[in-house]
DNA sequence: GTTTCGGCTACGCAG
DNA sequence: TAGCCGAAAC
């Protein structure tokens, strides 16, 4: 029975035997954090803690199921069932559903994504006739979304003479009041935002004492992971649930902490000592993760913050191979060594492409990285980004279902009453929305009883708004008798939504069908798994699920191996053995945004902490001297986190050589300097404009071509001459898979003439073809 | 009222 | 480059 504690070390053992009062660990990279929780939960199960006394907050749903998964291995699923775990948002809005009416929300109110946020801003500054260049929504959102995880209430803005002040010197006098116009018209929508998760169970838990004493008693023990990115108002929340019995136990590493963007307060964690005096204090050093090599020259990065608690990771691992560090001309060329980095290291040491990551500072990255492991055939997925919720057929179909479980709900409704075109454009929109207002109740209300209010419509289309209205009325009716898959197939069908997207016929639109047919099936899962696990199968059980999804969740086993894209935010608490870290330019990463301060910076240097410490046998480190950014070239140089890693723990790799025929203007002496020279000197500005207007000069007349980023991104590449040969079969965008029968001129006037299987013999460019390799 | 097209501006991370 | 928005064309 307690086999699992001799799988321990003292450190961890003795924090997963402290039963009782207030506990921190603090645990540092790779130091079997997960395997401490898992069973420090086990083991309160089996010293007589019932599993529905149990809160554990994780940083993911993912990371939720997998932990009591683990957990059931000890104790049984029947038990590990009854716990509550899950992300602060998934285990506060299901605890606001069921507390809603106290709020005066109703149960199934909507949960309000970013994209909606921003719509709805944007309307309310164009409705009170506010300059939205001064007024930019996004940045509006974002200070009403601090406000809100500072629990700063409307009222308590306007008590705030401070606030009020900062903004009125921000030439923005009005955003106390367009604050409270998106929170009145929010509730009225009967939807939260992200932070109203957060910020409404705070208004429950104070202003319901009943509430609050119920919810204390049932969560006697409480755990939060990943405790240096909490917020003030999930602080708030946590302190308030624990406060009657104390049992808190918090999990975290100051040195992880990295999202102060969204309100993160690594005070939270430096400052639990206070807070309660009579915490027990846990530190995990060992790490097991990592290579000594790896471990060490992370230590030797994050020494430089001055800003942490006072711990020492270790590691009893061999010291693995050096880190690698890359150096490229251009960020296509930065892609192609990953690609051909990742394929040799596949190929030399068996490996799957799961056993690698490559992790960069913005989304946007992920295109170049993309587009070279495309080109050779290696799997890879990724995260984040754009997700699948986010495509607009899949939020047009889930509006539909958004409105037909709440049709108080704005944006739902003015996403899709003319969608498909039904005549109802925007001028009307805006009368509606005025006068909705006006009456003072919701669109929907006022559009299915077009007849009772005084509108300046015309009579044509009050009849289309009536009809609208009806067809969801319609489909409500349905949800009685039918489950959310068969509903949802329904609107589908009748709303037409297949049969719009079909009409053009291009390849796009056969996409975006296949894509809500995806979602048609990914309904029937979510029910046949939630029926199975006994839960609630329900629409808007699935749009919260959806609502609140990550990446990680849509993860399907079983898939083929693939190598994981994502940003390093993305990437905490996950190990690779091989991990690629791209982009490592000052201004990229760090970021330029972050530069201004020591806090934002000490930031930077803890996600290139954390990025590092993701890695188990083998981390590359790359730069690329030019980047296309915002669509222009730009030149770049290394970040300063190259630097600050202790050299011994590193290794540079020579570049191979470029095309001469292409860089012959590039100074080769670049190339043969020792690589600490080269780190810091600047690029000789002469050649570099050289080089700019040569590769100008490729550019196909700022036409409109697709391929020009393409093109002049890969300058140094062997793009024109690549991998394609007479006898390669290829693939091309548009003209499908064909042969390559011949070949002609040299660079960039290279051409392919191709034996294409349908449209026949072309001759093509092969630095506008795109050609993708496939044999 | 709807669609399309060109110009403008913006890429910072996420539940 | 891409997504958005206003203007022009349908």
């Amino acid at each position: 029975m307690s086999t699992y504690l001799e799988q321990l070390n003292e450190p961890q053992r003795a924090a997963v035997i402290q039963k009782d009062g207030p506990m921190i660990i603090i645990a540092g990279a790779g130091s079997g954090k997960t395997r401490v929780l898992t069973y420090r939960i086990a083991h309160l199960m089996q010293n007589g803690v019932d599993a529905f006394n149990i809160l554990s907050l994780t940083f993911t749903n993912k990371a939720a199921r997998e932990m009591k998964e683990r957990i059931a291995g000890v104790v049984g699923h029947s038990e590990a069932k009854n716990l509550w775990m899950g992300t602060f948002h998934s285990v506060f809005a299901r605890i606001l559903r069921s507390e809603a009416d106290k709020l005066g929300y109703p149960s199934n109110f909507t949960i309000y994504d970013t994209q909606d946020a921003v719509r709805l801003i944007t309307s309310i500054i164009r409705e009170m006739k506010l300059d939205k260049d001064r007024y930019k929504p996004k940045q509006i959102l974002s200070r009403i979304s601090s406000f809100k995880n500072s629990l700063i209430t409307v009222r308590a803005y306007f008590n705030n003479p401070d606030l009020q002040e900062a903004d009125l010197m921000a030439s923005r006098p009005k955003v106390g009041d367009i604050y409270k116009e998106y929170v009145d018209r929010c509730f009225k929508s009967g939807a939260m935002d992200f932070d109203d998760l957060l910020l409404r169970t705070n208004e429950l838990l104070a202003r319901f004492p009943d509430v609050l004493a119920k919810y204390q008693d049932r969560f006697r023990y409480v755990m939060v992971d990943e405790y240096q990115d909490t917020n003030h108002s999930q602080y708030i929340i946590v302190r308030a649930l624990a406060d009657r019995f104390q049992n808190i136990c918090v999990v975290g590493d100051d040195s992880q902490s990295i999202y102060s963007f969204r309100g993160a307060n690594i005070n939270n964690i430096l400052n639990f000592q206070k807070d309660y005096p009579d915490v027990k204090t846990f530190k995990l050093e060992q790490n097991y993760r990592s290579t000594s090599n790896i471990v060490n020259a992370a230590n030797s990065v994050i020494e430089k913050n001055k800003t942490k608690l006072d711990k020492e990771v270790w590691t009893a691992n061999d010291p693995g191979g050096s880190i690698k560090v890359m150096r490229t001309i251009s960020d296509g060329e930065e892609g192609r060594f990953v690609a051909q980095s990742i394929w040799e290291n596949m190929m030399n040491h068996q490996l799957k492409a799961d056993a690698f990551a490559v992790l960069y500072r913005t989304n946007s990255q992920s295109r170049a990285i993309e587009d070279s492991l495309r080109k050779k055939n290696i799997d890879y997925k990724i995260y984040g980004g754009i997700s699948f919720y986010q495509r607009k057929e899949i939020k047009d179909l889930l509006s539909y279902l958004r409105l037909i479980v709440n049709p108080s709900d704005e944006e739902a409704l003015k996403r899709v009453i003319n969608y498909p075109a039904r005549g109802i454009g925007a001028t009307t929109i805006d009368k509606i929305t005025i006068a909705a207002n006006h009456y003072n109740i919701s669109i929907f209300e006022l559009i299915a009883n077009v007849g009772k209010y005084d509108l300046k419509v015309t009579s044509g289309i009050k009849v289309k708004m009536q009809n609208f209205a009806n067809m969801i009325q319609r489909f409500q009716i349905e949800t009685k008798t039918k489950n959310a898959y068969e509903i949802s197939d329904l609107v589908v069908k009748q709303a037409s939504l297949v049969k719009d997207l079909q009409k053009d016929g291009t390849p796009e639109g056969i996409n975006k069908v296949e894509n809500v047919q995806e979602l048609l099936n990914g309904i029937k899962d979510f029910i046949t798994d939630k029926i199975e696990m006994g839960e609630d199968a329900s629409l808007t059980s699935f749009l919260e699920d959806v609502a609140l999804a990550t990446d990680f969740d849509s993860d399907k086993n079983g898939d083929v191996p693939r190598v994981a894209l994502m940003s390093i935010h993305q990437s905490k608490g996950l190990e690779f053995p091989y991990v690629y870290i791209v982009g490592l330019e000052e201004t990229l990463f760090p970021s330029a945004m972050s530069m201004n301060t020591r806090s934002e910076l000490e930031e930077e240097r803890r996600l290139f902490y954390v990025a590092l410490t993701r890695a188990e046998k083998q981390a590359y480190l790359t730069y690329a001297q030019t980047r296309y950014r915002w669509g222009k070239l730009t030149d770049g140089e290394p970040s300063r986190f190259l630097e600050e890693i202790d050299d011994q723990y590193l290794e540079y790799i020579a570049p191979k050589l470029p095309e001469p025929s292409v860089n012959r203007f590039i100074d080769a002496s670049l190339f043969d300097d020792s690589p600490k020279k080269i780190r810091f000197q600047k690029p000789i500005q002469r050649k570099r404009k050289e080089f700019e207007k040569k590769k100008d000069a490729l550019l196909p007349n700022k036409g409109k071509m697709k391929k020009v980023s393409e093109v002049s991104g890969n300058a140094n590449s062997n793009l024109f001459d690549s991998e394609v040969v007479v006898g390669s079969i290829i693939e091309h965008n548009r003209f499908g898979q064909g042969e390559v029968i011949g070949l002609e001129g040299k660079g960039p006037n290279k051409k392919a003439e191709i034996q294409f299987a349908i449209v026949g013999k072309k001759k093509l460019l092969l630095q506008f073809a795109k050609l993708k390799v496939i044999g």
